[in-house]
DNA sequence: TTGAAAGCGGTACCAT
DNA sequence: ATGGTACCGCTTTCAA
């Protein structure tokens, strides 16, 4: 055999080396062609050359050996710790992915599932992002804003409850979601209110924000908030509708109309008159809330759309050095049905 | 000046020749260190050097580098097109990524909306995955395939209707779904069927698979099948109910849950009896479906578990020339409530 | 115990 | 119109 160090050249990877060879051309020609670099004339035949052995030899260009070249990246990082699962999530995912993709950046969704704040952005950091959107992940703390940013990441994006320095921070306070339900419930004056907490996740920072909010806006009313952890299943609802009487409790906000469709079937087949002996409100609207009879009340969250978000990322990564801007962007209202 | 090369070196990301030239050492005992490297013995003292130098300049590796010199990633490539949304889905996804981080793998979900087919797989290629999963998307085709595995994949791993030649496939014959509600539906003595698809998508393979199910279990038993394109909203539901007598139908299967529920509630505002003059059945078994009254009848559909799935992944990488296995692996079953 | 240097796959400058 | 070649940041022999 006359080519002793490939052995297996057949299955190896075709590099544009390759592609030069079977050409006839340097490894300049085949970049410059297949990259219609402008600066550059070649002549028709070669570049059909060029394009054919590309095409023979099925050759792909390897990402990482250019962006190493390039000393940058056009990938966007959305790292997702925990789904939050929704419709609405997806739709604006979607959205923000579709609107990034015409700004001509690569979408990246990164699970750092079993890792923590600073080591998740170490992480994402090795990859080399321009830009870092993180949504409503905790644990992205100024530190690890400074390390991206130290890694050549041009601009880092929270959308969360609370700022985070040196990033860009769309500050979604969850608390006025709460704050507007009980506002709500307050005003048709219920005295006594229930708030549902989805048991499963833990104390994050989403329903925490929104319990706080609650008790922010029952304070100085009269009135009373009472945190009610609930399993998102049927059981765990018929047990909290079981013991729903000696509570005491005039009115119930949960966290979401998933937790609030199921707590409100759960009473309803206990006996418990919604709205008259207790109202019931959720939020984040869902279609479905408005199948079950009493149609489910709820607070409407105006969701930044994705295009704008994607517009937002492309302005920071044009303007690095610009200063973190921090908008409130919550628009929150109760949509009242039947329920309260 | 005197470093005309470097105008702003303080800005510039830093790499591994500043730790080594912080540290006093050369870059070969900087990657030692860092990395643990066990075959070869690195002083101490050395070693809290280069460390301390590392954590002073806030170095963080640069993955691209790594993986172009090692020839080979640990990426497992999850292509995300449309969201099919589900919390079944988005449960399972994240014990997926788990299971394969678990597994030290690096899970990336990598968007490919804009992009058909071929143009994706290409998209795939370029960043050298070990392996690419593709829950569900359509249009990866033998060629894709192929593409893959010449730029390196050694594994390509489909979820999908039906087997892609080249990747091992898990086949989940959507159409199973179809023909097990509507042979509910027919055992319950139903024969005029009608089978709601979701209008938004479009033809997709998903519904149609199932509606193809539909048709072959109705086929020589004399029952009919009507289908019924539906949107997801109110007023759509509400224009289907309306011509609903009209229509002649005694039993409806809808795509999901979802569209079951919307209609179902349609159905019942506009005074059809369910069950008794319409039945009515979903698919997925959804919580919410059992909110309702009558509780929503649907077809239970059995995912294959994260875990597992990811323990195919790892087997496949290690075994690269394995033959492409083909597993069907759906279990199908109707649950029976009260609107059928 | 440590360092020098080759090379992974592209790109882009400078010659020719 | 092309080719030669020096990089990008990192790992890993091989020598010292």
């Amino acid at each position: 055999m006359s080519q002793p160090p490939k052995q297996s050249a057949a299955r190896s990877v075709p590099t544009s080396a390759d592609v030069a060879r079977l050409a006839g051309v340097s490894r300049a020609t085949v970049s410059y062609v297949l990259n219609n670099t402008s600066s550059v004339r070649i002549s028709e035949p070669t570049r059909r050359r060029v394009r054919e052995a590309a095409e023979e030899l099925g050759y792909v260009p390897h990402a990482a050996a250019r962006s190493l070249r390039a000393g940058h990246t056009r990938m966007v990082l959305l790292p997702t710790a925990a789904f939050p699962a929704g419709p609405l999530h997806q739709r604006f995912l979607n959205e923000l992915q579709r609107a990034l993709r015409g700004l001509d950046y690569t979408v990246v969704q990164y699970g750092s599932l079993g890792l923590g704040g600073d080591d998740a952005a170490r992480a994402w950091a090795e990859l080399r992002p321009v830009a870092v959107v993180s949504l409503g992940v905790a644990g992205l703390s100024p530190h690890g804003v400074a390390v991206l940013k130290r890694s050549g990441a041009r601009a880092v994006i929270t959308l969360a409850p609370r700022p985070v320095e040196g990033a860009h921070s769309l500050v979604m306070d969850q608390r006025a979601v709460g704050s507007c339900a009980v506002t709500h419930l307050i005003e048709r004056g219920r005295r006594a209110i229930g708030v549902v907490m989805p048991r499963e996740a833990g104390p994050d920072l989403l329903s925490e924000a929104r319990i706080e909010g609650a008790r922010r806006a029952a304070a100085g009313t009269g009135a009373r908030i009472e945190p009610l952890p609930l399993s998102y299943d049927e059981e765990a609802a018929a047990a909290v509708a079981a013991r729903w009487r000696g509570l005491g409790l005039d009115a119930v906000y949960a966290y979401n109309d998933d937790y609030a469709m199921l707590l409100m079937r759960a009473l309803q087949d206990r006996g418990v008159d919604v709205p008259g002996e207790t109202a019931v409100i959720g939020a984040d609207d869902l279609l479905l809330g408005r199948l079950l009879r009493p149609r489910l009340s709820t607070v409407r969250v105006d969701m930044v759309t994705g295009r704008r978000l994607a517009d937002l990322v492309d302005r920071a990564v044009r303007d690095p050095d610009g200063a973190p801007e921090t908008h409130e962007l919550m628009g929150v209202r109760a949509i009242p049905r039947e329920s309260s």
